[in-house]
DNA sequence: AGGCTCCACGTTTTT
DNA sequence: CGTGGAGCCT
């Protein structure tokens, strides 16, 4: 037992890690070192209290976190397999083995699916449908969002219905309730249902809440402030047999009041938890004092927050480098030429990050990435998971180890294009209301039967004798009588689910049954025939998929998880498609697919990172650009009345800005494209809350000077009226690109070195010897010259830039890199 | 059944 | 601007 780096912590820290039982309250500013306590405390709670390590429990938000966790929990343990023990999960892992592991009690098989969020609306889409109801996607989502935030709130459909005020929110508690019904009938739980389904268990058999919270008797949870009441009333219940909980957090950084998190459980753990040891952190080891100084100008500006005071003693370091682009592209290149110019004096790529406030706000600089050759990584925004072709195979897995899966088998039963149109899906719908036919697999079987009169073939339905009632006879007699490509179409799809579920019990491993699936459904054939402009981009997403499926199985980790997934299998499991090893492969495989946001960065190359606001909560770089600070980008208010929002886009902004160490840069655009179109824009009101004398504007700037001297004095009441003059020049100027013209020495951080390579090179009149240099361009990117003409010192040279073909552009535009 | 064209609409933020 | 759904035509 060496616990010696005890003296390494500072005395609040030591005081929270050494905190043993009750509950603890660790109110840790960014940057103070909450990671660092919950690790160390883990550790500690091993190695000097003796604790099993499975008797923890460590809960985080994201995939990140955990992953962040564990590896630093292996790294302070020196026992390895101790460190493995310990369970380290997101909210909705955790839940998911929960209601695997008492699958039963929640009427789910073993095998049940998870719905991820297209999945949801497809079955909403569906079930509309089926009652007649008007189907359009403002629909869908609104019975998405009402359905999620329900289940946000711990509400059951029976407790939405009975707290409906009015006609429409019954019928929406309602529609909840359809739903649920038909997730259950398809075998299938979403997101929400990954933290209420074991709330619901736990209501309902509090003894199983306190047989586990017997086993776990330390609880962990990262990130509190964010906890909405559904994660808090699972923590109640895991509490059930003590109340060792320890909960770390930062009311300044609560960014999920959308998603239904409550900042009560927060301001309000001291209450809650009479005894709560309670540890602030307020020293701050990450930023530099003006970064430091940045964040808290703009946080200021809120009310209603703990009290803490953040302090570091590290010294001012560089000012804020702000830059104003004529318009968003101009504003993405600024990004892209600096980043440019960073690796290029030796900065690592993984160094730097990108934030902004919207995933779509990502693809201008994922642009200008490219143009300049920079490696980046974009977090988030549409999951590898989520692409069509992932998808589509995915669910040909799904269906064929989950029967019941309609959205699955639906997604599938006619991709690749096999005569499966849409009035043989919608017969084959009908069947499934009739008693007896339980999902569309089993509907579709109906159509290898004889026909009218005929007995039924299927040794399910002569086990299982269907009504007979006229309508429901004549919805089977509809499948029955299918002939041509539609039935020879069912016949196939169910023969490929055979084949599959073959191979499922047939291999070892998954690799096999993958490929064997891709050369039956010839599914690389339907993407070149179907999309043959972005085929080569989607078979390389399929190739990822199976080296996904390759890796996960060679992981070294995986057969622990492996073994933990059997662990959780009923004892009585008998059936072999449940039991088999690939099947439980692709049980767990399925389960990390749904629950990760995207193929975790294998990929060890160094990459600029690129991502919202929101991922990059808990992150830390060196060089952090925040772009897009313009009202109505950032803050985006939906509602720009509602004071409590406003609060939460601040709070977001102090995240962002306290995710720098040593330099931040903020831009913004003087018009920004949006729908297509272009519109003026305004300084975020945030920008203009720091203070100037933190700043640098960026001399490329293009006459873009911001008017601090007009900004209103009375900001401090926390009502500011930002409707200053905020620009100080005319919103019609032109685009001026040529802000490579601007002197090198911009930034006071340049070394002389450095200055001299952005110093334009001697004139040299003999313009040929230009031809064959590699030049780049503010606009086009890096390219190579072919040629030049003209006099002076700028000349005209026709270039070829890879990312836009030849281009003719005046020297003093460009930039000579050699 | 399937493919095509046209048009309406949208952007928070994530597990 | 881009996507995706509805509706029309083959």
């Amino acid at each position: 037992m060496n616990t010696d780096w005890i003296e390494n912590l500072n005395p609040p820290q030591q005081r929270a890690v050494t905190h043993h039982t009750g509950p603890l309250l660790v109110l840790a500013g960014a940057g103070s070192g909450k990671t660092r306590v919950l690790t160390h405390r883990v550790a500690y709670l091993i190695d000097h209290f003796d604790t099993p390590p499975e008797a923890i429990v460590a809960v985080t938000f994201t995939n990140r976190a955990a992953a962040e966790m564990r590896h630093r929990v292996d790294a302070l343990l020196d026992d390895k397999k101790a460190a493995s023990r310990v369970v380290i999960s997101t909210f909705h892992s955790l839940g998911a083995r929960l209601l695997r592991r008492f699958a039963p009690r929640a009427r789910l098989s073993w095998n049940f699916s998870i719905y991820d969020d297209s999945d949801s609306r497809r079955l909403i889409g569906a079930l509309l449908e089926s009652q007649g109801l008007e189907k359009d996607r403002a629909s869908i989502r609104h019975h998405q969002n009402y359905i999620d935030s329900q289940k946000n709130r711990a509400l059951t459909p029976n407790q939405a219905l009975e707290q409906a005020f009015d006609g429409r929110a019954e019928e929406d508690a309602q529609f909840y309730e359809l739903y649920q019904k038909a997730l259950r009938e398809a075998d299938a739980v979403d997101f929400g249902d990954l933290i209420m389904g074991p709330v619901n268990l736990f209501r309902q058999s509090p003894e199983l809440a306190l047989h586990l919270s017997e086993s776990w008797q330390f609880l962990m949870v990262d990130e509190f402030q964010d906890t909405n009441p559904a994660q808090y009333e699972l923590l109640d219940h895991l509490t059930t047999a003590h109340d060792n909980l320890a909960v770390v957090g930062d009311d300044d950084q609560a960014i999920y009041g959308w998603r239904g998190a409550d900042p009560t459980h927060i301001l309000g753990f001291e209450d809650a938890f009479r005894s709560a040891n309670i540890v602030k952190l307020e020293q701050n080891y990450r930023s530099t004092a003006v970064i430091l100084d940045a964040a808290n100008d703009v946080i200021a500006h809120n009310s209603h927050r703990h009290s803490k005071r953040l302090w570091t003693d590290r010294p001012d370091g560089d000012p804020i480098v702000v830059f104003s682009g004529a318009d968003d592209r101009e504003e993405a290149g600024y990004v892209a030429e600096t980043i440019f110019d960073l690796l290029r004096r030796g900065t690592d790529a993984e160094d730097i990050a990108i934030f902004y406030r919207t995933n779509a706000q990502g693809r201008l600089f994922e642009e200008q990435m490219r143009q300049w050759g920079v490696a980046y990584r974009i977090v988030g925004g549409l999951s590898f998971y989520a692409r069509e072709e992932i998808k589509d195979l995915l669910a040909y897995l799904r269906a064929a180890l989950n029967p019941s899966d309609d959205v699955a088998t639906a997604r599938v039963i006619n991709t690749p294009r096999r005569g499966v149109g849409k009035s043989t899906i919608e017969k084959l719908r009908r069947a499934t209301a009739v008693d007896g036919v339980f999902n569309l697999q089993e509907a579709a079987l109906l159509a290898n039967d004889n026909g009218p009169g005929e007995p039924p073939q299927s040794d399910l339905f002569t086990a299982r004798p269907l009504p007979s009632g006229p309508d429901q006879v004549e919805a089977i007699d509809d499948i029955r009588s299918l002939r041509g490509v539609s039935r020879r179409g069912l016949t196939e799809f169910q023969t490929i689910l055979e084949a599959t579920r073959e191979d499922l019990l047939h291999f070892d491993s998954l690799t096999p049954v993958m490929e064997r699936l891709m050369e039956r459904t010839a599914y690389a054939d339907h993407v070149q025939h179907s999309d043959p402009e972005r085929a080569d981009d989607r078979l390389r997403n399929i190739g990822e998929l199976v080296n996904a499926i390759e890796e996960f199985e060679l992981d070294p980790g995986t057969p622990a998880l492996i073994d933990a997934v059997k662990k959780l299998m009923p004892d009585d499991a008998d059936d072999p498609l449940t039991t088999s090893e690939a099947a439980i492969h692709l049980r767990a495989f399925l389960d990390r697919s749904a629950l990760v946001q995207s193929t975790d960065t294998n990929d060890d190359t160094s990459a600029v990172t690129l991502m919202t606001i929101h991922g990059s909560k808990g992150l830390e770089f060196d060089h952090v650009f925040l772009v897009g600070m313009e009202e109505d980008t950032f803050p985006n208010l939906r509602n720009p009345n509602d004071p409590e929002e406003l609060a939460e886009e601040r709070r977001l902004a102090y995240v962002a800005i306290t995710r720098a160490r040593n330099q931040l840069y903020i831009s913004n655009a003087r018009r920004r494209r949006t729908y297509g179109q272009f519109r003026n824009t305004e300084p975020s009101r945030f920008l203009l809350h720091i203070d100037s004398k933190r700043l640098l504007v960026d001399p490329r700037s293009t006459s873009a000077e911001i008017d601090y001297a007009a900004r209103t004095k009375h900001s401090s009441s926390g009502r500011s009226s930002t409707k200053s003059p905020s620009w100080s020049f005319d919103q019609s100027s032109q685009q001026n690109d040529d802000f490579n013209q601007a002197p090198p020495d911009w930034d006071q951080s340049y070394d002389a070195d450095v200055a001299a390579l952005l110093e334009p090179p001697p004139v040299d009149t003999a313009h040929e010897k230009l031809v064959g240099l590699t030049v780049s361009h503010t606009k086009f990117g890096v390219g190579e010259v072919l040629s030049a003409s003209g006099s002076g010192d700028n000349p005209l040279l026709i270039i070829n830039f890879p990312a836009v073909g030849e281009q003719s552009v005046y020297r003093k535009f460009l930039k000579i890199l050699g």
